[in-house]
DNA sequence: GACTATGTGTACTAAGTAGTACATGATACA
DNA sequence: TGTATCATGTACTACTTAGTACACATAGTC
């Protein structure tokens, strides 16, 4: 883990704090759902990010994307496995396509079939 | 995992097996670099799927996607997960929106990608 | 100056991952 | 009839995941 994910929560964590007590690394630990010293290790990164379903708690709590914050975790979210599994030569193929292409081209796909062209 | 994983490299195996002495678990096994014994539950569902490196060495030796052998072991590519990793917010948004597409509409999407409309 | 909240250090654990090593009994063949 | 090959059963291990439990030192506050 390139440790960018524990920097990430700490910075998110300590700017909401300016502006409200309640986010301290006991308070948030404790709405997630996990013990405060855990949390703490986890933002310095003296442990790996937690368990999917942690992360996600997280990202809410501080008002982040979730599949950002799973990304800076090395993860990928669940369900995208899921679609991507149920058709893996589909999908595969479509990922391994779009993988060089820049981001407003792929985001142009996307607005495309969201406008029901498909 | 839901066993089809073992079943159908053990389907694999055996139809090839009728052409050539050299599919036994004991020589496959021996060539993607396993214990026969370990095959062996793998195939029986015994034990859970090998690693992604032993079953992308399995695909190769039985002649099957790489991608759909690792979706039946429940898992997918790593390098599909690097490039969601990558750019999470994109890929995310791409993937949640073609998840409940039919699939012919998703491959045509490919190959107007491919063919630099893009 | 006791009380409370805060962040952190140490120690531990239960379950899962990814196999190896070796022994056994059956089968084939020469 | 030995020997080589086959599939499989049993036992064990090192590493990783995903945390908990509790003690500790510090800083504010009533």
């Amino acid at each position: 883990m390139p440790k960018g994910f524990g920097d990430f929560v700490r910075k998110c964590r300590e700017e909401l704090r300016e502006q409200d007590e309640r986010y301290s690394v006991r308070q948030v630990a404790q709405r997630i759902g996990v013990e405060p010293s855990f949390l703490s290790k986890v933002e310095r990164g003296d442990v790996p990010p937690p368990s999917e379903a942690k992360i996600v708690a997280l990202a809410r709590e501080l008002g982040q994307d979730p599949d950002v914050l799973l990304a800076l975790a090395g993860k990928v979210s669940s369900d995208l496995q899921d679609a991507i599994r149920r058709r893996p030569e589909v999908f595969a193929s479509l990922i391994r396509e779009l993988r060089r292409m820049p981001d407003h081209a792929v985001l142009r796909l996307v607005r495309e079939v969201r406008d029901g062209k498909w």
